[in-house]
DNA sequence: CTGAAAGCGCTTACAG
DNA sequence: CTGAAAGCGCTTACAG
């Protein structure tokens, strides 16, 4: 069967190599591997031992092909220099693996063609995938679920309600930090944008510009960061030189309120937060680090993994339950990178 | 078969299905779907076109029982919160996904315990393993390849020489870095060491000390950060409140050298470089923010994921070849953050 | 070029 | 509790 002679691992030990030297079946073997399936304590434990003696190792790939559950999660994510991703997919990671879940990891190049992706997310059978990547389009999203692929979108929603989502307070966050800003006394605000068709930008956005139309403050100055730090760079520069300069910026995450802190400070001088304030989203590790000590809304990673772990188990399920739209509450974390309200 | 009814997927469609729409053999179906396997133009155009029309897709896992290859690497990381390894990831997913290959993520606890981790390995029958986590024990190495499976190690070496592996240049990192500082006239030296037993600090430190020696210099300073933000800041504490305070650190990586640096400046109100040199290694992305502006020497990803990338191909096809040692060669990138040579 | 058939390593209904 | 056997969805040597 094997034409490339290059090609030649040592001869697999099975379930039947295992049943001989336990002088027993093979099907035996098997329910010895397999959680509550009968066998007397005597037969498995014989078993057992000879299995570990030949250093057998029951054949996922085989099992799943008869269980049609391969126990491999698919998830997507890019942009995983913003610390945010790695945290989550760390989190996952954990999670999944301690219900003896594998995950099949995959980045959408940020082209955005998500063909060839789902070509091979269905391809290899997984029971579940996890879509994280905000550079998505929602296409992949929705051919999972009609190949019968249950989806969970993570820490962002898609225009279709019967896909599943897990997003942190986006909306709620982005009001609060307008609140948070007007109330500070700031006069011109700006909002540097993240990716403009992804729902956390459209979310946080319209908090955002709900709060200050409540404040009765004018709508902000506006640039488009696209969550990358180069075009952040570039559009922070862009709003700096503004005739107008805001005395306030918020970013929507805080990948980009760092390059804007830094074109702040060291291209135009200015003190942070007495000259300008800046607000970021998701409070990753580096918003903590003293250089930048950014005030930021929090994305509660633990808690959106969870919930995105049982989302995933109940959908794996049952496929035809209800789709679950969850928000998990954050709160404004203050530091020192924006003024504080005046009291 | 299934005895669960909550499990239900709809039938999947199977080649089967496919070779009764063309009106061929499931062995024709797929051999439309095999490269080069031979095939009238004419016959796989109708079994192409009949797979589109029932949304057919072969069963990577089927496929893999029989080849005995399938086509998954697995990836084992941990310190996702260090940048360099979310970045090295990223192109890894990128390099063998471009060769249809997929990426089973695996992160080591930090806890040591690689027992379950190649239990896990070892069913998905990974036709290689990749181990970028210095966390890990030798151990799971040298178990994969034991059981056969091809092993690389990522940015660090194990004892074990049969087992290949691909790094920076780290002695040679560590002694041009202790060159510099040294050139620079700073008089006393420290070391904030990473994992006291990975391969990296080791040969960090080990060229670091060289350079010292070499220029009459006595030995650092020492204190142990292994790796982590937090132990960082705590050795930097201890180490700026030393009676001698050293006027340059050299930290074993970027992310610990961050962590000085903010101890340095913002508890004991140290100007960088005037009152203390700081140097890492990595020259992660967040050494180039301006806030930290960090002297560092350089890892090059690209490169040190591509070797990985063809050593991983070469092992797979050929098992028995000797193993490589692939020293990547990086470059010291001065900024801001330690004080330039006496020219 | 094409098809029938064996086999990859498991699980599980069935029968005892 | 235990075993023989069918079947999961493919690949590929074999024969035509």
């Amino acid at each position: 069967m094997r034409s490339d002679k290059n090609f030649q691992r040592r001869r697999r030990i099975t379930a039947i190599d295992v049943a001989k030297a336990a002088g027993t079946s093979q099907s035996a073997v098997s329910r010895a591997f397999t959680a509550n399936s009968s066998l007397s304590k005597d037969l498995r434990e014989r078993i057992i031992t000879a299995a570990r003696e030949l250093g057998y190792r029951p054949n996922a790939i085989a099992r799943s092909l008869t269980t049609r559950r391969s126990r491999i999660i698919a998830v997507v994510m890019s942009y995983l220099n913003n610390q945010f991703y790695p945290d989550v997919l760390e989190k996952l990671l954990d999670r999944f693996q301690k219900a003896d879940y594998q995950i099949l990891l995959f980045t959408s190049e940020r082209s955005g063609l998500s063909d060839p992706l789902f070509e091979q997310i269905m391809r290899y059978q997984v029971d579940a995938a996890v879509l994280a990547s905000t550079a998505l389009s929602s296409r992949l999203a929705g051919e999972c679920r009609a190949a019968g692929v249950p989806v969970v979108t993570l820490n962002r929603t898609i225009d279709d309600p019967d896909i599943s989502s897990v997003t942190g307070d986006n909306q709620r966050g982005g009001y609060e930090i307008g609140r948070f800003l007007s109330a500070a006394g700031h006069k011109n605000l700006g909002f540097i944008a993240g990716i403009k068709q992804s729902s956390t930008n459209r979310d946080r956005e319209l908090g955002f510009r709900q709060a200050l139309r409540e404040a009765g403050m004018p709508n902000p100055q506006y640039a488009l960061g696209n969550y990358s730090f180069d075009e952040t760079v570039k559009a922070a520069r862009h709003m700096l030189s503004q005739h107008i300069r805001p005395d306030g910026i918020f970013c929507a995450n805080d990948h980009m309120a760092i390059a804007c802190m830094d074109v702040a400070r060291y291209e135009f001088g200015l003190n942070i937060p007495k000259d300008l304030s800046i607000i970021g989203f998701d409070d990753v590790g580096a918003a903590r680090w003293k250089a930048y000590d950014l005030t930021s809304y929090s994305q509660p990673i633990e808690m959106m993994v969870d919930n995105t772990f049982e989302t995933v188990m109940a959908l794996i399920e049952q496929p035809e339950q209800p789709a679950r739209h969850l928000v998990v509450p954050g709160k404004l974390v203050v530091r020192s990178s924006a003024r504080l309200p005046l009291s």
